[in-house]
DNA sequence: TCATTCTTTATAAAATCTTTATAACAAAGC
DNA sequence: GCTTTGTTATAAAGATTTTATAAAGAATGA
């Protein structure tokens, strides 16, 4: 799973792009630029951001219609930059989707905070839900899915798959697991593990007797693999 | 039913309120105001308001207080107004839990546009009525239907009901529910809830012993599921 | 007062967890 | 190859916890 958050920046003037692109990075997400209205949209549709920072002036089309064109199917967060500063132009562009609006000049740290309000909702939620292949974790709304199936598992059997599927590709010993599932007490329970395990794998593998994403390590303990 | 959405108006400029009250009134909004730090919380508690407008400068305490103390249980939108335009303040606050900062004097127009970005969200679903298959839940006018006929609620069950077809797909546990529906002295209450659910079964479901709409995650809580 | 709704109690049913038993498998030594 | 040993897999029985439901009692409001 690629853990940075791509944020779009469609902007024609290539000074903002580049420290927008410098500060973006430093602050952990990865940025990916636009000089036009057309080759943004098209950005937008192909590298899924988590948000957009649109800048009203662009060459090619009207700012406005940039916005409702992004809001026809994009759902996540939009900020404007705009050197605009008349109120007419700010209410009509948060009227017409956009999220926020700043304009240039603009303070980096504050455009950084705006950024971290507007994605916050969205990237929580991302970060809540792990998806392997056919079968989907969100740890959030507490269910797990295979090939968009609600499975059912037991309070036991997802805290289970949860630990192992957050630590996807690292060998669990069978003393942490039981100390992390059961608690301090149960660490010699071995036995508990085996029938869970077997139990979860009915549920999550596509043939139990040849599992893929629940791996034995003999001697030591399991390993989820997400491939 | 009150269908005007509240505004809570923290500030302690009696010239401010006013210009707001007056706004918001004309824009649809009942305002609420309150003049010092202590009665907005008190206020923010007993209204229940789809957002707040939070002066930094109050006279009883730090603005940065305040915001914190709501945010320990609010979870509508914050906006703050402050005469404060220093970059570190505006942070500050957004990375506490506001969700928009405008400078004193602000702009009318702009500040409705953006209080109409902030509850956006909220509003739409709160007057959204959902449609579950043959299931319709208006939250604006309090009824449910079944295959087109009003059913009979009591009002915890309606309660129970909109709070579990607002979270979709989410299992919530029974503290939550309970806390949400009767309060926070009774989260041990488990038993009610059972008898509830059993009793919104019969009204709501096809075949309660066979409930398809409000899901049992035995030891957690329960789930709604539309489809 | 009466009707409605909420709370409490009792008990049956279901789901889940724990334990036991046994089979399967792999590695090592003879 | 065969046996031994240590580990794992699986089914199934028993114990325990959790849930469903009816129904009685208490509270509430017209």
């Amino acid at each position: 799973m690629d853990s940075k958050h791509t944020i779009l920046i469609i902007d024609d003037e290539i000074q903002i792009r580049r420290l927008l692109e410098i500060n973006l990075s430093a602050n952990g997400y990865r940025a990916v630029e636009a000089e036009t209205a057309k080759e943004g949209c098209l950005l937008a549709a192909s590298v899924n951001p988590v948000l957009i920072i649109l800048d009203l002036g662009l060459p090619d089309m009207d700012g406005l219609e940039v916005l409702k064109k992004l809001r026809e199917w994009y759902t996540g967060p939009i900020i404007i930059l705009s050197v605009r500063n008349s109120e007419e132009d700010i209410v009509k562009a948060l009227d017409n989707g956009a999220n926020d609006y700043l304009t240039k000049p603009f303070r980096t740290r504050e455009l950084l905070a705006r950024i971290r309000v507007a994605t916050h909702q969205v990237i929580r939620q991302q970060e809540a839900s792990m998806i392997f292949d056919n079968l989907t974790i969100d740890l959030a709304k507490h269910v797990a899915t295979k090939n968009g199936e609600i499975i059912k598992l037991t309070t036991t059997e997802f805290s289970l798959l949860a630990l192992m599927a957050k630590n996807e590709g690292r060998v669990l010993t069978h003393v942490y697991i039981l100390q992390e599932i059961w608690g301090y007490g149960y660490t010699e329970q071995t036995q508990y593990l085996r029938v869970f395990i077997a139990q979860l794998r009915k549920k999550i593998e596509d043939d139990p007797t040849k599992p893929k994403l629940l791996i034995t390590e003999s001697g030591i303990g399991y390993r989820f693999s997400g491939i």
